[in-house]
DNA sequence: GGCGCTCGTTGGATCGATCAAGGGGGCAGC
DNA sequence: GCTGCCCCCTTGATCGATCCAACGAGCGCC
């Protein structure tokens, strides 16, 4: 029963309104409540309304944990929250959290975020499985051989990620990513529109297949339009201060007129260096990079930069994932979203 | 019963593992297991021993649904996630959740994170808090005459805020905030140590109380170093370009010789002016901003900024929320932390 | 009018944990 | 040897929803 109490003058619940409440106050049964709740169709309209009606009185809402546990369910996605590195400008976590959220919501999901210490990946992730918390997870870190997907698989655990196993021919799960390949594509196509010729790459060592990805990007849309790349390729660290030796060195020796970044971080490396040596950047040398921080837009000169189609990304992500709770066969075991140019003045 | 069956050689649980199935296993009943698992000093050693042994054998973990129901609590803190705004530097989000799931984990909390749209301020609170389905709330967005706070002191709902109550004497909700006006005070004491003294300031409009708390720093700090003021100061709205003509104004019309802002958005604004008026900030011009965005650590210069300490905050505010959920007396109704400066460059 | 069928409704059982009492064994005391 | 007491553990009830099987009213058909 929710029972209430006065106090302050106000009528207060101490115990929330439950289905049984609501019953007897409409004059029905508890499963009729619960069928106007989740099956309305198979109630008499004049029943609906009036079971309806009752809920909006009392104010009822059912009580999650007891739905829960009735339908082994819990309406709850599990997302291991990673914050953006210091230092560095790929925020893209802020973007597709928020759009996750949303997503999630509109198909009666939210989203629990937990973390993990390094020293055991799966932990977390172990947990909230073996405690039945969340029906499903969103894996967003599929670095090289990260154990994550490969564990979550064997458990049989429903799970989509962000990012394609590069590495593992095996994996069979689902995946969404944004086609890097066709970003860099993007942003080299749109200097060579502006008449350069001489566009340099710098981007990840070579160990990221992410940065290897971008990478070709630009060498496929260079080569297809019968332009030079020797001499203009540089793969560093994701540090500002790479970026800025990187490109100074490839200045010095190759005379390039724009560059292409793997990431923003990368192209304020550029930027510095164009600063020191006097060149405006947009009007002596262009920069393109590659995420659409937060850095690029608030940029003083403004970076044009390739985005990410995050909130893409997150509706397709919770289609998969809903596809796969239903126990639906599921379409295609990767889709791949196609990013976008932000141009500014840097290019 | 934790059923399992046989698929591709390895045991799978079909059916997780249940009290029950470790109290038969055990040989005790389900109370003792429970015991053992909340309250271990009910247990005789060798029992508890045994227990322990039975359930890592098993693998067994409670099941949350059922835990949550019984006891009328989720262990779960809900959060409306408000993304960066676009265009601007501020993503405090992103290292305050951080800091808050690590925070909420050690406490044995996990974070629900919910959308909310413009329409109905308190419709995700309403549902989450009616359907119990979290035990408390973190409130971030307290700006002045925010419904939130005041709607939830009024559900009597446990929630902590991240912000003063600035406008509302009568609020008597808990708040951990951090103090903005000791930020600039650090930031123009810095910038006094250094020899500068005619300091600009650069804020907010003057509906912003974050704002004026930020700028009485400034005007405290001058007048306490007999330095003037007048003529000085700017509030322009918190996008880049505002920031640019405000320091393009005070330029010519004060000739300051440093400038301290109310966010890193508007100190890029006044770095973008210096670009222009190729003078070089830290050598020519001191900027200090505020947040130490992502955009103060990775711009090419190395924009000194005013570091809120958020994992600190986060911590603050897990300790109080348990104190709420615990009917403990809560010890303080507003805590303020102490900023830090993070000295680059450009200073 | 009776039969069968459909649609809507009903009471009981169930999910898996914790709460609130109740029971049994061992040990000390007389 | 019996009683009393305490400690440790067990048993039945409960949280609030949904699933299940069965029941009842209304209707059409013969």
């Amino acid at each position: 029963m929710g029972r209430s109490e006065h106090r302050g003058g106000i009528q207060l619940p101490v115990t929330p309104t439950t289905l049984a409440d609501v019953a007897e106050r409409a004059g029905v049964s508890r499963q009729t409540v619960s069928n106007a709740v989740n099956k309305p169709d198979l109630l008499r309209p004049d029943t609906l309304e009036r079971v309806r009606q009752t809920i909006a009185e009392l104010g009822y809402s059912p009580n999650r944990a007891a739905r829960n546990l009735r339908t082994r369910t819990s309406s709850l996605i599990g997302l291991r929250f990673t914050p953006t590195q210091e230092g560095t400008a790929n925020a893209a976590m802020d973007r597709f959290v928020h759009s996750l959220v949303e997503a999630s919501e509109e198909a009666g999901y939210a989203v629990l975020l937990f973390a993990a210490d390094d020293e055991d990946p799966v932990g977390g992730y172990d947990n909230l499985l073996r405690s039945t918390a969340v029906d499903a997870f969103v894996v967003t870190d599929t670095y090289l051989g990260n154990p994550q997907a490969t564990w979550l698989t064997q458990q049989r655990a429903p799970f989509v990620a962000f990012g394609r196993p590069w590495d593992d021919d095996a994996a069979r799960h689902v995946w969404v990513d944004v086609d890097g390949a066709a970003g860099t594509r993007l942003a080299t196509q749109h200097l060579i529109d502006r008449g350069h010729t001489r566009i340099a790459w710098i981007g990840w060592r070579k160990d990221s297949p992410i940065g290897e990805d971008r990478r070709s990007g630009w060498l496929t849309t260079m080569h297809d339009n019968g332009l030079p790349t020797t001499g203009l390729a540089s793969r560093v660290e994701d540090v500002v201060h790479s970026g800025a030796e990187a490109a100074a060195v490839l200045l010095d020796e190759s005379a390039p007129t724009a560059f292409v970044c793997a990431s923003d971080t990368l192209a304020m490396g550029v930027l510095h260096t164009l600063w020191i040596r006097q060149l405006a950047p947009g009007r002596d040398i262009a920069v393109v990079g590659f995420d659409d921080s937060q850095v690029a837009q608030v940029y003083p000169v403004g970076l044009t930069s390739v985005r990410q189609p995050l909130e893409d990304v997150a509706v397709e992500i919770v289609r998969t994932l809903r596809q796969l709770l239903s126990h639906q066969p599921v379409e295609t075991r990767g889709v791949l979203l196609e990013p976008t140019l932000a141009i500014r003045e840097s290019s």
